[in-house]
DNA sequence: CTGGATTTCTGACACGATGTCGGCAAAAGT
DNA sequence: ACTTTTGCCGACATCGTGTCAGAAATCCAG
């Protein structure tokens, strides 16, 4: 499950064997991981986490702060697949409603995988002061960059005017409650339904005069790839 | 403060006092809303919260089940200030456009007074699932009314055609992050700004053939009153 | 190998917050 | 005044946390 992890701190030379602490680390957040597919953040608790690793509970702390902690360092696993996706509308160049589809398809693809980390994570911000600074800032982060993309939208003429950032906000907001909402748990909702709502919204926002896309609702090219 | 809470518990026939109990519980909720005030969920415990009413920590238990409860008390405060406020626009009768925007002034307005308790209960709600299912249900009771007044206006041919489950959840959810976000510290962000970015967003979905309307931005008549 | 240094782990502890229970005190009823 | 009801609290057991001193495993030079 984590062969991507045991060999992600750092690029070692060739066939350095990565050092035990590095898999129990790693084994610690895959344990961590597999727990929080199937239970809530809130069930997740030092002693029960490390009996799945089979080291003793002090031996978390060797490896985390606490529990928030191990979410921080889940939420940076979960960080670059969601970047990645997110590229294409941001870096503009050809044409913003395609670009902008399939950002939004990526998107949604990327919160169906994680979407229980995501829940995961979000659950835990909230009792941590740390965690909850880095939470905003990981959402916040997108707030900046979608508004840039919309101001030059603006500047050419196909996105209508007005303060590009609190859009912006509202618009990310609204993507991560409802990929939280709609994939945070075991039963998860519809991917195609999620994903129509959110480019519809998106769309109607900022491409109004795109008849096409907008009124017609963009029948169904585009199926999440 | 809480001259309401005082006599919201049945309409006692004229003068009865509100019974000790009655106070008590009161002055605890007051105490819980007073320090949410202040300070985030995370910090709140019993102890400290009974310090605050001078009471010992056992009698917090005597009227709730534990800090959960509380919130959820405080919680059934809030909301009807919330579907007072929605009102207008979901009853419908008269121009969408004009209902609709009242009402989103509305709910910022309530939004900016109650910001720091529903953040508080929103956080307080992943660490209980009593809790957690009573904020979904709250969240998503507003889904179907707004979905149906979707349905109804597409009938009227207002409002473009689609699925309009998905796109009121998608819409509700930007909304309640949105207020939280933007109201739920104690530095609150701009009502004015949090209102356009909102009012854009619902209009430009749910009515893209009011022009005005959507494509030169609602000039600034209706200042949150 | 082999004894010493380094890395990795753990048993045992102290602490803080929770929720409960039996009984005390204050108020109300007679 | 005295009994009943109502409202309150001290004391306890429990659970999860985070730390620390030292044990065990691993590595490595001689």
């Amino acid at each position: 499950m984590s062969e991507i992890r045991k060999n992600s701190l750092l690029g070692v030379p060739r066939t350095s064997q990565p050092s035990k602490a590095a898999l129990t680390r790693a084994a610690i957040m895959d344990a961590g991981q597999e727990f929080l597919l199937a239970r809530p953040f809130r069930e997740l608790t030092v002693g029960g986490l490390m009996k799945l690793t089979g080291h003793s509970r002090p031996t978390f702390y060797l490896y985390f702060n606490d529990l928030h902690g191990l979410m921080e360092a889940l939420l940076d696993e979960v960080k670059v697949g969601i970047v990645e996706g997110a590229r294409p509308w941001l870096s503009n160049e050809g044409d913003a409603v395609e670009e902008l589809q399939s950002s939004l398809s990526a998107l949604v693809n990327v919160g169906y995988e994680q979407g229980a980390i995501l829940k995961a994570v979000s659950d835990a911000a909230p009792g941590d002061e740390r965690l909850e600074q880095v939470w905003q800032a990981f959402i916040g982060s997108f707030d900046e960059v979608v508004a840039a993309r919309i101001a030059m939208d603006q500047a050419v003429g196909i996105t209508p005017q007005f303060d590009p950032l609190p859009v912006a906000r509202a618009l990310n907001r609204m993507d991560a409650a409802i990929l939280i909402h709609a994939f945070g748990t075991r039963d998860k909702g519809d991917k195609g339904d999620v994903l129509s709502a959110i480019r519809r919204v998106w769309l109607a926002t900022l491409y109004p005069f795109d008849a096409e896309a907008v009124i017609n609702g963009v029948r169904d090219r585009e199926e999440q790839k």
